[in-house]
DNA sequence: TGTTTGGTCAACCATTTGGTTGAATAACGA
DNA sequence: TCGTTATTCAACCAAATGGTTGACCAAACA
């Protein structure tokens, strides 16, 4: 359970990372579909997805040959809980987030990925 | 756009730099006095220290030959900000969140956090 | 069955990162 | 003026990062 913050900042430097993030936030996706919106290779997207899970920020889980990635909001809470030792910023309501996430898996209809950002 | 997440998340990567920054956190340090815990050469430390400079992190003023680093909260606003995006999701509308992080982004501090730990 | 699809692995490459050392600059104190 | 203190600069190095391509494996489908 120890969110290393290295991992996870060091996972949310970077530009697509954090986009694939965003994208996330509308809907779980086939690593396929995360990839589509990216001007470089499957195979550097599939590593993006490898640091993110080794971040925590997100979970990858396997159904048949599609591997779907969903949002992980444990690891992101933990870097905002260690940011907020320097100012008053809000706190993030990531349980609210998990209890949404849940809400929507239950009525899962997958809507295609929409890239937006950036 | 005044705060890269880019440089400031790249920033708070570092164990160091995430140390440093603490430190900070109790009061304005001269480079010296920032570097003397570290086992590391004082030309090392000032690099993490111009790292947290071009993100945005601290400031650097120069006062006769001592040059004092004191936080400047505003790029881990901008950082708080963009993650809070994955906690305000009741309504999950991206645009509206790209909307907010331009409009935050671009109006800096009003009645900033005052970092006085103590 | 053979072929397509989804995704990773392995090897490779260029660039960046985090550190070192020694020299350079600038300001203070004697 | 001379030496000391505070800090950066420059050159260098090893390791990590972000990307590529081609081979590979497993699941789905004709």
């Amino acid at each position: 359970m120890s969110h290393d913050l290295d991992l996870i900042f060091a996972a949310l430097a970077d530009p697509t990372r954090r986009n694939i993030l965003m994208m996330l936030l509308e809907d779980d996706m086939a690593v396929t579909d995360v990839a589509e919106p990216f001007e470089m290779s499957l195979a550097a997207v599939s590593k993006h997805l490898t640091i993110l899970t080794r971040a925590g920020l997100i979970a990858q889980e396997k159904r048949g040959r599609v591997k779907w990635c969903k949002l992980e909001p444990d690891a992101m809470k933990a870097a905002s809980i260690w940011m907020q030792g320097f100012g008053q910023f809000e706190e993030l309501d990531l349980d609210g987030l998990e209890r949404f996430l849940e809400k929507e898996l239950s009525s899962t209809s997958e809507g295609g990925p929409s890239a937006t950002a950036d």
